[in-house]
DNA sequence: TGGGAAACGAGAGCAGTGCTCTCTGCTGTG
DNA sequence: CACAGCAGAGAGCACTGCTCTCGTTTCCCA
């Protein structure tokens, strides 16, 4: 295992180059959305022709990909460190989700770019899947503290949890084999899927338009859906 | 006021090319995805030159919004007729719940045109609005009926709903006078926020991809995220 | 029964896009 | 110091939305 190669000019020049190039596509992605991206428009951006900008991005939907982990990184951040700070889980669930909404509303064309319709021929890499995992571990982390500490009272159906999550996501958390899963364990692991779907629903309705004529204080009716929600999975938040 | 006019070849004429417009970009909507659809494909696949296309819709823009307010249409009606054989208003809901998950899972161009990200420069115009609210009207039609059933139990965080519902919305349901409405039923019309969240949101996520890896049974799954949520709301479905 | 206006369709053209190919310099290395 | 490889530029292809102009057809009314 050689050490970290030491940069030579080229490569810090390189590196300096794709970085400009991702501020820039960044920049305009948050003022046009990702639909209006345009890899032309990027090279004029940095006074280079649209060709140079090939050799260091293989295609505009890789260029989007890497905007997209971005946002993956950026959304999963605010939400650990929302949750970082809480104790009753139920009130810091609702933290959290009041950081991600307002870094949607901060980003909206962030947020559409993750959680609104796929790009076109666009096939989540590994790369994604890691980035895309961090909000989704601060919502199992919460559920299992709120049942560690015995406050996690499900008012929603009983169900046998048997099927319903993929494996995978069990290996993640530690379970080699799905069978020896508890199923207390899995039923969380199922309705944490809930506050995740009540989360992106929530945000993506408000941003999306779907609630102009309906509802007046957004905020306000954001946290009445999370709320509500969040009873059915067990976690009782508090309003006003 | 005049009765209809009759229709003279020449209307006739434009009313077939019309209709047979808008067949052709549905069948491309379907096939490749609204991103992808393009007005200069329509017009070859009905043999005419793209500047004669112009005749009949203003913009693609426009062409998308008359294929939007067909989805809205045809998602109302799938909501309305699943909501009209069921009894029980809470297996009801999930009926509807799984009609329209069936619905986006058999169009899901569709689904995103109207739940996705909105296009770019689209202004949502009076006319989908119309079509927009049929899925809402099922879902507050529901929820009254279990109030007057006295099977509503919501239990969900108590909330004061003064403030959070858009004076339109409730105008539409009939009071012309937002202080009138009794503070029951507009928790109730806020409530139905979360259903309507929860439908929308567990679609998009399903559909979106951020479900790969996380679950397995996706129909299974889909259930029970309709079901927790609607605990909250006071609908309690029970599953297998 | 004409004549004129409105509608229709075709084609060319403009500005923009993603992406490829070729050509010219510059850089770093053996 | 020479040579391989790399960065960047520019032209070009096929495509897009949209506009403008030009004949042709259709309809309405005098």
């Amino acid at each position: 295992m050689a050490g970290p190669i030491p940069l030579r000019a080229r490569d810090r020049a390189r590196a300096e180059v794709m970085s400009e190039l991702l501020a820039a596509a960044r920049a305009r992605l948050e003022s046009e959305g990702s639909a209006a991206l345009s890899l032309r428009a990027v090279a004029r951006d940095l006074g280079m022709a649209s060709s140079a900008v090939y050799r260091y991005v293989p295609s505009r939907d890789a260029l989007l990909t890497l905007l997209i982990i971005e946002a993956y990184d950026a959304v999963g951040e605010v939400a650990e460190k929302a949750a970082g700070s809480g104790s009753d889980p139920a009130q810091t669930w609702l933290e959290v989700a009041r950081a991600v909404r307002r870094w949607a509303l901060d980003q909206p064309y962030s947020f559409e770019l993750i959680y609104g319709t796929p790009v076109r021929g666009y096939r989540a890499p590994d790369d994604t899947v890691r980035a895309a995992v961090r909000l989704w571990g601060v919502i199992i982390g919460l559920l299992m503290r709120a049942a560690g500490e015995g406050v996690l009272a499900p008012t929603g159906p009983d169900f046998d949890p048997a099927g319903r999550m993929a494996p995978e996501a069990l290996a993640t958390a530690g379970w080699t084999d799905p069978d020896e899963v508890p199923d207390e364990i899995a039923r969380i692991a199922v309705r944490s899927a809930t506050l995740f779907t009540s989360l992106v629903g929530a945000i993506s309705v408000e941003l999306f338009g779907h609630l102009h004529h309906v509802a007046q204080d957004y905020a306000r009716f954001f946290d009445v859906t999370i709320a509500t929600s969040a009873a059915g999975v067990g976690l009782r938040i508090s309003l006003d």
